[in-house]
RNA sequence: CGGGGUGUGGCGCAGCUUGGUAGCGCGUCCGCUUUGGGAGCGGAAGGCCGUCGGUUCGAAUCCGGCCACCCCGACCA
C-alpha cells in the first residue's frame, strides 16, 4: 500500500475497480492466469448472497447436489450448439496418474451434460417430473480476457438443473429463476437489475431461450448478474432424458439451467462505489457496522470496554458488527479512511469525549438524502436505532443506483443518438432482429443487445440501424457490457 | 490471437542510456513519544534483480532465446 488513496472512479474507471477490489482485501490474484483468492472479506459477501439465495432454491423444492468437476470430454459432443459454444474455452484433462488418459476430461465449465447425463437414469415415469436440481460449484472457463470476479478462469456459482414435464412448465420453472435472481440483485445487493430475454445472437450455448437480469454499472456498461435458459428438448435428446406419459407414450422431459455466480460481488462494487472506494448495502456488508475506539492507555481502555459492549448489544440486535481495537499502531484517521475505503455502511466512533457525554459518533459512508457527515446519538439508543439506519441505507443505495440507471438510459430512434448514447449508457432502441445487423452494431459500437425488456411498452419502429421493420414488440435495450 | 506494457525485499517503484556487486517510499520488527480525519523520531530485519544462455576481468545494467503476468480489443457468468 503505496499509495494513500485509490485511484478516481471518475478517472479511471478500470484501474479503481482493480485497485479497490485488492486494496478493501476482497480478493488477490491467484497464480495462474485469470484465477482469483477470494479473502474473508470478499468471501463472506459470497456467502450472504449464496444463504439468501440458496434459502429461495430450497424453499422452491430444489434439492442441493454435488456433481463431480471431471466431465468426460465426449459428453461435450453430444449436444450440437453446446459443444460448439465451449469447446474453446474448455481446460482439459489428458495426463492422470503419471499416464495418458484413454479419454480426455474436460473441466466443467458448466454440468448440463453430466446433469443430462444422470437425469435421464433418474427419470423413467411421469411420476418422477419435475426433477428439481441445484448445486454449488466452482467452474472453469478459459476466457479470453479475465477480471477479477467479472470473468475469472475460474469461479464459484449456483447452477440449478431441472427437468419438467412439459414447456409451460419449464417456462414457468425458467421464469422463476429469473425473477429469483431479480430479487436477489435488488433486495440484497441493491441492484435494480432489469430483466429480459436474450435475443437469439445471445442466447447460451444449447439454449431455446434465455433470459437475463442486466445491470448497470457506474461507468454506464451493463452487466449480466444471472440468467435463466429454457433447454427446450436439446439436452434432452441428447442425453435421452425420457419418460413414460400416462398414456404410455415415450417423451422427451423439457429442461432447464441457470445460474448466479461470483460476479455478483463485481457487480455490487461497480454499482455503488465512489472515488473513496467501495460503498457496501448493508445486507450484504460482512461488517455493516464498524466501532472505532479512540484514545490510547486508560482512555483507550475504557473506549475499547464501551465499544465491545455496544458491539455486543448490537449482535444481539441481529446486526454484524466488528471492534477495531486490535490496530492501536494506527491513527483514528487512518482508521476511518480504511473502512470508508472498504465500503463499511456505518462507522461508529467512541472517543472520551463521546464517552464523558454517553454518545457515539456515527458516521454513514454516504450521506442518505441529505442527512451527511456525522452526527452524535446517545449510546443508550445505538441499538434501537442502528437497524432503522441501515435500513434506510440499504434503500437509498437502491434508488440511487436506480436514479443513476435511469439519467443513463434513453430510447434513441437515430444512429447518430445510438452511438452517443451507447458511449455512456443504455440506448433503448428498435432493432430488425438479424444476427448480422447485430454483429454491425458491435462492430462499429462496441454495444450489444443486453435484452429485451421483459417490462416495456408495446411499441414497433424501424431498426436503429438498418431501418427495417422491428421485430421484438418493444424496445431492446443496447449497452456496451462487461 | 492482434496491439501495448511489466517482471528488482511483503507492496509500490528507482537504478539500466554511459557494466564495478543494489537503493528509495510504504509496510514489518524493537524502543520512546503520539491517538477525534491517512502520527513523529531513533534503531533493525528482509533481495536467487522472471528464467536460460552469450559478451566481459566483472552483468540488474549490454546481446539473444524462453517464460510469466498485466492493460486495451475479439470471447463470456
Amino acid at each position: 500500500m503505496s499509495e494513500k488513496s485509490v485511484t478516481a472512479l471518475s478517472e479511471d474507471f478500470s484501474a479503481w475497480y482493480n485497485e479497490v477490489v485488492v486494496r478493501a482485501e476482497l480478493v488477490e490474484r491467484g497464480p495462474v492466469r485469470g484465477t482469483m483468492v477470494i479473502r474473508p472479506y470478499g468471501y463472506r459477501i459470497w456467502e450472504t448472497i449464496q444463504a439468501d439465495l440458496d434459502a429461495r432454491i430450497k424453499a422452491a423444492g430444489h434439492g442441493n447436489v454435488a456433481f463431480p468437476s471431471l466431465i468426460p470430454q465426449s459428453y461435450f459432443q453430444r449436444e450440437a450448439e453446446h459443444v460448439e459454444g465451449f469447446s474453446p474455452e474448455l481446460a482439459v484433462v489428458t495426463h492422470a496418474g503419471g499416464k495418458k488418459l484413454e479419454e480426455p476430461l474436460a473441466v466443467r465449465p458448466t454440468s448440463e451434460t453430466v446433469f443430462g447425463e444422470y437425469m435421464a437414469r433418474w427419470i423413467d415415469s411421469h411420476r418422477d417430473l419435475p426433477l428439481l436440481l441445484n448445486q454449488w460449484a466452482n467452474v472453469v472457463r478459459w476466457e479470453m480476457r479475465p477480471r477479477l470476479f467479472l470473468r475469472t478462469t475460474e469461479f464459484l456459482w449456483q447452477e440449478g438443473h431441472t427437468a419438467h414435464i412439459d414447456e409451460a412448465d419449464a417456462m414457468r420453472e425458467t421464469m422463476w429463476a429469473l425473477d429469483t435472481y431479480a430479487t436477489v440483485a435488488r433486495d440484497i445487493a441493491a441492484m435494480p437489475v432489469v430483466p429480459g430475454e436474450k435475443t437469439p445472437g445471445e442466447r447460451f450455448a444449447g439454449a431455446v431461450r434465455t433470459y437475463t437480469v442486466e445491470g448497470m454499472m457506474r461507468d454506464g456498461r451493463a452487466l449480466q448478474a444471472g440468467t435463466s435458459h429454457y433447454l427446450g428438448t436439446n439436452f434432452a435428446r441428447a442425453f435421452e432424458i425420457q419418460y413414460q406419459d400416462e398414456g404410455g407414450a415415450l417423451q422427451l422431459a423439457h429442461t432447464t439451467s441457470w445460474g448466479m455466480s461470483t460476479r455478483m460481488i463485481g457487480g455490487v462494487i461497480m454499482t455503488h462505489g465512489d472515488d473513496k472506494g467501495l460503498v457496501l448495502p448493508p445486507r450484504l456488508a460482512p461488517y455493516q457496522v464498524v466501532i472505532v475506539p479512540i484514545g490510547r492507555n486508560e482512555a483507550a481502555e475504557r473506549t475499547t470496554a464501551a465499544a465491545r459492549a455496544l458491539a455486543d448489544e448490537l449482535k444481539a440486535a441481529g446486526v454484524r458488527v466488528h471492534v477495531d481495537d486490535n490496530r492501536p499502531q494506527l491513527s483514528p484517521g487512518f482508521k476511518f479512511n480504511d473502512w470508508e475505503m472498504r465500503g463499511v455502511p456505518v462507522r461508529l466512533e467512541i472517543g472520551p469525549r463521546d464517552l464523558e457525554a454517553e454518545v457515539v459518533t456515527l458516521a454513514r459512508r454516504l450521506p442518505v438524502d441529505g442527512v451527511a457527515g456525522k452526527e452524535q446519538i446517545p449510546l443508550k439508543r445505538v441499538a434501537e436505532l442502528l437497524p432503522g439506519i441501515l435500513d434506510d441505507f440499504q434503500a437509498f443505495l437502491l434508488r440511487r443506483a436506480e436514479t443513476f440507471r435511469d439519467e443513463h438510459t434513453a430510447d434513441v430512434d437515430s444512429w447518430d443518438a445510438f452511438t452517443e448514447q451507447v458511449a455512456g449508457g443504455w440506448a433503448r432502441a428498435f432493432h430488425c432482429g438479424r444476427t448480422e445487423c447485430e454483429d454491425e452494431i458491435k462492430n462499429e459500437t462496441a454495444a450489444t443487445p443486453r435484452c429485451i425488456p421483459a417490462e416495456a411498452p408495446e411499441e414497433s419502429g424501424q431498426c436503429v440501424r438498418c431501418s427495417q421493420p422491428s421485430v421484438y414488440g418493444r424496445r431492446v435495450i443496447f449497452s456496451r457490457a462487461y
